[in-house]
DNA sequence: AAACATTTGTGCGTATGTATC
DNA sequence: TGATACATACGCACAAATGTT
């Protein structure tokens, strides 16, 4: 059976043995730069293993292997029975002082959505009533909510007000979905993004369960301060991001 | 054997039976608020596993499932023979226009080292030549690197130089261990941070020899553009960060 | 070097509540 | 109302890593 002709670039087998760098290796560089240069586009269906282990000329296991990391890599994704896919890019999310969930996904050409989870007043831990600038222990609204861009789940996160200053916006954002419109009703649509901390880990139960996550996926884990035009602390947020659907974009 | 009087706090049995919430879940939240609110501090041991379920009054699988969740937030490390201790925060590494690693370090009272792990001139990917403005296939210089703060692995990765305007700069890298004073030498010391991106996955086998990682952790992956003074691009690098040593931080 | 205690890591079996069909 | 599946919780035993004597 004879490789078809639309068939995707990686060119054929130019792994060099016994040149120092194993063979599995070899065969991630040149599909790695293929999909960078966009020789294999966003979408694109992978040959099978079969043949692709044909044109590099390597045994099935050995294409297994690299396959595997660029899986790992966050690349590609392979359905069994469908085949292996190039992935698509992830969104670009600028972090800037004005920075609208909503605004970003729009501007991605994606249709943004939110849903409300679930919303309380509770008692500032240490750490929320330093970023609010509040008294430990003061009353603070928490409003947790999932955010998609075409109905997949993009992040997922808590957001804590100040409760005297922010009373009822959880119902505005449950009827609107937005935190930004929400806000905007109690005349604070002005708010600007004072921080922003960034860390990342694996993925846990919750995590993947809200965003619909396979096992062994990374979330980023995004702090961030929003504050009114004189810079005072509105709120405080601690969102998990699916971090092979994002890309954050901070320009200076 | 009654509990010593130095022992942190992790308050005796106020687990509620029946309550809705699982008995491991409310543990989770007890120390997460302790370490939180500062009354666990940073490489505190805690008390045993024996010991902590029973001052909590819950059998030692119930204790343990509540401290695999700390340890999968990353407030947690435990050693077999050892002990369980609260992780070391992490490194506060702002991202601004002018992001340089041995001064962030040294800022945090840590001490910064970088090693040269090798240097090559290659021809520039779509994407490297997309960031350094240059023609696709030009001469590039690439310098992949290790930095440390007082000595634990922090990133590594590589850096994208346009070859000819940057002739020997990986041996001025590897005599002074400092990407900064190497391109002090070339009279290119005033760069800027232009453009950061940041992602995060899985680390793999590279990531976790390169920065000691055990097997499960995760790293984030930044890339970002270097320019000088008018905002012309110099460098571009691709950089993996062991994600529970650092916390990017964007302030706006 | 060898023996030992301490502590976390892992496995098995069992019972109970809770949500779902 | 069952029937079923799943998460929670407990008890006991042993393996593996570490530090000390």
């Amino acid at each position: 059976m004879l490789p078809s002709d639309d068939a995707p670039v990686t060119a054929p087998s130019d792994v060099e043995r016994g040149s120092g760098v194993a063979l599995w290796r070899q065969i991630v560089e040149r599909i790695e730069a293929d999909i960078h240069e966009g020789h294999l586009a966003p979408g694109t269906r992978l040959p099978t293993e079969m043949e692709l282990a044909e044109r590099f000329g390597v045994n099935r296991h050995t294409l297994r292997r690299a396959l595997a990391t660029l899986n790992e890599q966050g690349l590609i994704e392979a359905t069994p029975g469908r085949g292996t896919f190039v992935k698509e890019p992830p969104i670009r999310y600028p972090i800037s002082s004005r920075t609208r969930f909503s605004e970003i996904v729009s501007g991605e050409g994606r249709a943004p959505s939110g849903r409300l989870i679930g919303s309380r007043v509770e008692p500032a831990s240490a750490e929320i009533a330093t970023a609010l600038r509040l008294p430990p222990g003061s009353d603070v609204l928490r409003i947790d909510m999932l955010r998609e861009a075409d109905g997949v789940p993009i992040t997922a996160g808590s957001h804590w007000y100040e409760a005297e200053r922010c009373r009822d916006l959880d119902l505005l954002v449950a009827a609107t979905g937005s935190v930004t419109r929400a806000l905007e009703t109690l005349g604070l649509g002005d708010y600007r993004r004072l921080e922003t901390r960034i860390t990342a880990r694996l993925a846990d139960e919750e995590d993947r369960r809200l965003l619909s996550l396979p096992a062994g996926r990374t979330v980023m884990v995004v702090e961030a301060i929003n504050g009114d035009p004189q810079r005072r602390p509105i709120q405080f947020s601690r969102a998990r991001f699916a971090a092979d659907r994002v890309q954050l974009v901070v320009k200076n």
